[in-house]
RNA sequence: GGGGGUGUAGCUCAGUUGGCAGAGCAAUGGCUUUUUAAGCCAUGGGCCGACAGUUCGAAUCUGUCCACCCUUACCA
């Protein structure tokens, strides 16, 4: 509703400065979308409230007003008020008013007074809860079923990495937080629920840096009677859709650097990837001739790790990084993927992708594997590699067989990094930008 | 983990060759009836990140540790 000159308003905010000259005092109040300046004056409120107003109300303050709109000498809308009560009393003072926070450090762990102060601290969230409802929109649109699925796990799987561990006492059970929602979605898709998200954290016990928080957001959906080219189709379109959604165009831009999601992203095979950047065609090369490679662009490596990961090592170096404008790469090595179905028509390669954004990955998909013969013998290939010392590699999970074994329809399956894709569509150089309460050593 | 930087009042920051711990904002007490980073006068506020050392004397020099940031390595 517009309001003009000389209407009667009431409204509440928090008191973010005070400005007193005797008999009568100027305030700024703000909520989570507006501020607005208020004007007590003597005359108005008679001495008994004045007073108690000009002594006993701070900065921080919650103050409920009711008066009349008028405009200053400078034209600014401002409230005569007439009356008012206090709501909340803050009494501990808000950062300084002109410079807000400025420790990294304060910042996060005080995020409340940050995006009290800095609007753009706000904002960034903002949009990142735009993302997530663009994309459930999209998702539910197209008829898909958003379930929930368990954090807590007896065992864990879906992915190469470390999990936090737990135990219940009722149960005298050891447990793990979820590293991946993967191998429960898929018995959803066995159960016959033919389209189903879950969106949702994920937790893995590694480092902390601007791109990896341990506890972290990821959609991931499942298509039954689809394989992975669909599931690119889904990619391209929930990509396309939610950037629309969110900053209003597919023009994008991050860190400085414009990309332009207008045109069909590109596609390139993984080993065609590595040669377009090595200048090599590694598809059939020795491990003696990976090293060779490795060492000859000065890229550390673990001696004792298998051919696949030195593979995966190229692949990170040589290639990532100049994946900036939205790009799949398809057709990955069998061995970098246990869950994936095999390419019938290309030796020792699934039928994988993963889609990249600025260097970034940003989903990772394939045609499930949903042959329960196969998938034991990759989990029995994954837990080789972990007896020879690869902590990440993954544990075999009978559970999930058994459930394969009773027959799991051909699907397509697509995870995407949730946190990622919020870093480049705020624009934040960090992670820990758009998680708002990020994970910190304690004080 | 390696390399570089930072840490001083609630907040934002100065602090000279090693010589009494500072300013602005915020707070408190005054003055001020159209200000908007309001203004003026006054007051309070500190384990100078922690510990040890050098020195007559350390925020300042040295060492160790802690935290954060950047960079680099690993997982998304």
């Amino acid at each position: 509703m517009l309001l003009g000159r000389g209407d009667t308003v009431r409204i509440a905010g928090r008191i973010m400065s005070k400005r007193v000259h005797g008999k009568s005092a100027f305030i700024n109040i703000q909520d989570s979308t507006d501020k607005i300046q208020l004007y007590f004056r003597y005359d108005v409120l008679g001495e008994k409230k004045y007073i108690f107003f000009k002594k006993m109300f701070d900065i921080g303050d919650f103050i409920n007003v009711s008066g009349t709109l008028f405009r200053t000498h400078t034209g600014e809308e401002t409230v005569n008020v007439d009356d008012y009560t206090l709501l909340a009393k803050s009494v501990r003072p808000l950062p300084e008013k002109w410079h807000g926070l400025a420790d990294e450090d304060t910042k996060l762990r005080y995020r409340y007074l940050d995006m009290l102060m800095n609007p753009a601290v706000k904002e960034k969230f903002v949009k990142r809860a735009k993302m997530i409802s663009a994309m459930r929109d999209f998702l539910d649109s197209h008829s898909f079923l958003e379930v929930e699925t368990p954090i807590l796990q007896p065992l864990y799987g879906g992915a190469n990495a470390r999990p936090f561990s737990t135990f219940h006492n009722a149960l005298e059970m050891k447990l793990f937080l979820r590293i991946a929602t993967e191998l429960y979605l898929k018995r959803l898709i066995i159960g016959g629920l033919d389209k189903v998200y879950e969106i949702g954290k994920n937790f893995r016990n590694e480092g902390i840096d601007r791109m990896h928080n341990p506890e972290f957001t990821a959609v991931e959906v499942y298509q039954a009677y689809a394989n992975y080219n669909n599931m690119m189709e889904l990619t391209e379109k929930l990509l396309k859709h939610i950037t629309e959604q969110v900053t209003g165009s597919l023009q994008c831009s991050y860190q400085s650097v414009a990309t332009d999601l207008s045109h069909p992203f590109e596609r390139i095979h993984f080993w065609e990837a590595i040669a377009r950047w090595t200048g090599e065609d590694f598809s059939d090369a020795t491990r003696d001739e990976l090293l060779k490679y490795l060492k000859s662009q000065k890229i550390e490596f673990d001696n004792n790790a298998p051919k696949h990961t030195l593979i995966d090592e190229i692949f990170k170096e040589m290639v990532e990084s100049n994946l900036i404008t939205p790009t799949f790469i398809t057709d990955y090595p069998i061995e970098l993927s246990p869950l994936a179905k095999k390419k019938h028509d290309e030796k020792n390669t699934v039928e994988r992708f993963e889609l990249f954004w600025y260097g970034m990955e940003i989903a990772n998909a394939f045609t499930e594997l949903n042959d329960p013969i196969d998938q034991r013998q990759r989990f029995e290939q994954q837990m080789d590699y972990r007896a020879k010392g690869d902590p990440e590699a993954q544990v075999l999970d009978e559970e999930f067989i058994t459930a394969l074994e009773h027959g799991m329809p051909p699907a397509g399956g697509l995870g995407i990094g949730i946190d990622r894709m919020a870093m480049i569509l705020t624009d934040s150089y960090s992670i820990r930008d758009i998680i708002i309460f990020p994970l910190l050593r304690p004080k």
